[in-house]
RNA sequence: GCGCCCGUAGCUCAGCGGAUAGAGCAGCCGCCUUCUAAGCGGCAGGUCGCAGGUUCGAUCCCUGCCGGGCGCGCCA
């Protein structure tokens, strides 16, 4: 249960009443009523804004409304205290009972606890990584794919149905110049001198292999032929080598995508000219000339007449081309071909996790996906900042010219999945990230990995400890069981309370898009834990296992057991296996 | 020139329209006979880029500036 939601409930069903008995008008709009935990805890366990909310629209003082509130909400099971403050706050005080009665739902729950019913099945599209298969991926690659990997998982706990898929750009020139460098290196795997790779094709090292392979395959049997021959075939033979290692990458990475949508076999299949036909008939499309961009014409600026897309009805800046010059599709009007797929195949709701420099981009698919869905379709676009990579604080220098860019392959080789995956999160994706590979895995509180898999490992420490002292083998309905009102020091309530904060911030970052919050959120739950482990050390009365009192320390396990529980769900959104030891 | 993102402590960053803006690092002072001190506690540190506006209330929303990043037809 969110708790929070229970008691904005609650407040609902006392404004409610108050509207019946004419306390207040009828019919006010709650919508901005909230019920969350103020700042400082001294204030209370969860404040209402309600009576300054409502003020205007019941044409009555702040004041007044709290009080005649305050008098409905003191009856309202578990609380205990409710005070008007400040501007017209309205503190509520939870009794201890009820806080601990928490434990138990934590408890019951396991690692499920968190689980919400708020998405109610609806079906959410998330694509990310969607990389060209022109070559392996790198660090900006695996950043959109934890970050949409995270994200899918955190919309699933919340009660979507989430796919999540990878567009492969397997058609246009990106995946002809693949053919083309394959061939060199093909030839060179044959024995033939190539020299130095033309300026235009892909110089990676790693397409020698897929030359190698093709040679060890085909053997001469491309050897002078005319490109139009050979091409399709190289091409097709690299996007699928290179596509196999991106996938192996991936599965190392812990991503697993449940669709992978071919741009190629979008485009054979004509879904483009669907998508073209429908806005066509929507009056969207004209013959007509672009302005070149003021302050940066290029060189080869061409003025003629072409096929666009009146994204300006739909708030983009101006109308997009959707044919090139040679009359092929732009890479646009592929990908609104690919969103009015997503759209048909039942996905009102999409998600695209983009690079920065695909910033540009995004009002105009938004502007497309509203336009192909008939005003149905949203798209949300999460745009991930550059990562940079240091090493104990330098920058290590990425150029692909020098092929020094550094491959999502490296990094897990240097610091593993798991440490990849949860440091990846602990930025807003807007926001620049600096990789930095030493302090990655280094072993201190300043490293949030680290951190929140030492205070999972102390709970299953304490659980070996207590099984050790004869409190062995419970499990989670015996300790959800326990006599949890022996837990009444001031640090296990603190503790049971951001337990309970758990299904909130769940569904507050899955409303808002924002794995990263997970992170921020297990980060202070470990902080907690381990200050009140502390409390053990100075204070032996507050230590988890005293074995002369079976019931307290049934009670605390049950607790150490709870937030075990709670860092083991959040790791799942992240990917992440909890530790069981740190040795 | 235009669009998008960012600007919060010395540094790296959180901050859900609410009350006295938070954390880590760095600095200073403490805590190991005790379940992992790879840890914990405390002190100090801020005109939330600037100026207006909306609001009972703005770090958050709107407008304009300043500074940084990304992008701007026939690449994806």
């Amino acid at each position: 249960m969110n708790l929070f939601r229970h008691i904005a409930d609650e407040i609902t069903a006392a404004l409610r009443a108050m509207e019946a008995a004419g306390e207040l008008p009828a019919g006010l709009d709650l919508s901005a009523v909230t019920a969350e935990p103020p700042r400082d805890p001294a204030h209370g366990d969860i404040a209402t804004n309600a009576a300054m909310v409502l003020a205007k629209g019941a044409r009555k003082k702040p004041r007044e409304i709290a009080d005649a509130l305050v008098a409905r909400l003191r009856q309202v099971a578990g609380v205990t205290g409710a005070a008007v403050a400040g501007p017209g706050f309205i503190n509520l005080r939870l009794s201890d009972d009820f806080w601990r009665a928490r434990l138990a739902d934590v408890l019951t729950a396991g690692r499920a606890y968190g689980d919400s019913t708020l998405g109610q099945g609806t079906p959410v599209n998330v694509e990310y990584v969607s990389a060209n298969p022109t070559g392996p991926l790198h660090v900006a690659h695996a950043r959109g794919a934890v970050v949409g990997d995270a994200l899918a998982n955190l919309l699933a706990k919340a009660g979507f149905a989430v796919t999540k898929e990878y567009y492969i750009n397997d058609a246009g020139a990106q995946v002809d110049i693949l053919g083309r460098s394959t061939y060199l290196r093909y030839q060179e795997a044959l024995g033939q001198a190539i020299g130095e790779i033309p300026e235009g094709l892909y110089p990676g090292e790693y397409l020698k292999d897929v030359g190698r392979q093709l040679a060890q395959l085909d053997g001469s049997k491309w050897l002078n032929q005319p490109e139009d021959v050979w091409l399709p075939e190289l091409r097709a033979f690299a996007i699928d080598t290179l596509m196999a290692s991106i996938r192996d990458d991936l599965d190392a990475l812990g991503v697993r995508m449940d669709v992978f949508t071919s741009e190629r076999a979008l485009v054979q299949s004509g879904a483009v000219e669907a998508a073209f036909q429908a806005l066509s008939d929507a009056g969207l499309i004209y013959q007509g000339r672009l302005e070149p961009p003021k302050g940066q014409k290029p060189d080869d600026w061409e003025d003629r007449e072409q096929t666009l897309f009146r994204s300006t009805q739909f708030g983009d800046d101006v109308d997009r081309p959707l044919k090139k010059s040679d009359g092929s599709w732009t890479y646009f009007a592929n990908d609104i071909a690919n969103h009015h797929d997503k759209f048909c195949r039942g996905f009102a709701e999409m998600i695209d996790v983009w690079g920065a420099d695909h910033g540009g981009y995004v009002k105009r698919m938004q502007a497309a996906v509203k336009a192909i869905t008939s005003g149905k379709g949203a798209l949300d676009v999460k745009l991930c900042q550059l990562v940079r990579v240091l090493k104990g604080g330098e920058l290590v220098r990425m150029s692909k010219r020098a092929g020094t860019f550094i491959t999502l392959r490296d990094l897990l080789d240097e610091v593993g999945p798991d440490v990849v995956r949860f440091t990846m999160l602990t930025r807003k994706n807007d926001a620049p990230f600096d990789f930095d590979l030493a302090k990655a895995t280094e072993q201190s509180r300043d490293n949030p990995v680290w951190y929140v898999q030492y205070a999972h490992a102390r709970t299953r420490s304490v659980l070996r400890q207590a099984a050790a002292a004869g409190f062995g083998g419970l499990d989670a309905a015996t300790l959800a069981a326990a006599p949890h009102a022996r837990l009444t020091d001031p640090g296990e309530l603190a503790l049971i309370k951001l337990l309970a904060q758990w299904p909130r911030q769940v569904e507050a970052a899955a409303q808002a898009h924002e794995p990263h919050r997970i992170a921020f959120y297990l980060y202070e739950l470990a902080s907690q834990f381990h200050a009140h482990w502390n409390r053990g050390k100075e204070e032996s009365g507050l230590r988890f296992v005293i074995e002369t009192d079976r019931d307290l320390t049934l009670s605390r396990i049950a607790l150490v057991q709870a937030v075990g529980f709670v860092i083991q769900s959040g790791l799942g959104i992240f990917g992440v296996p909890p530790a069981e030891e740190m040795r």
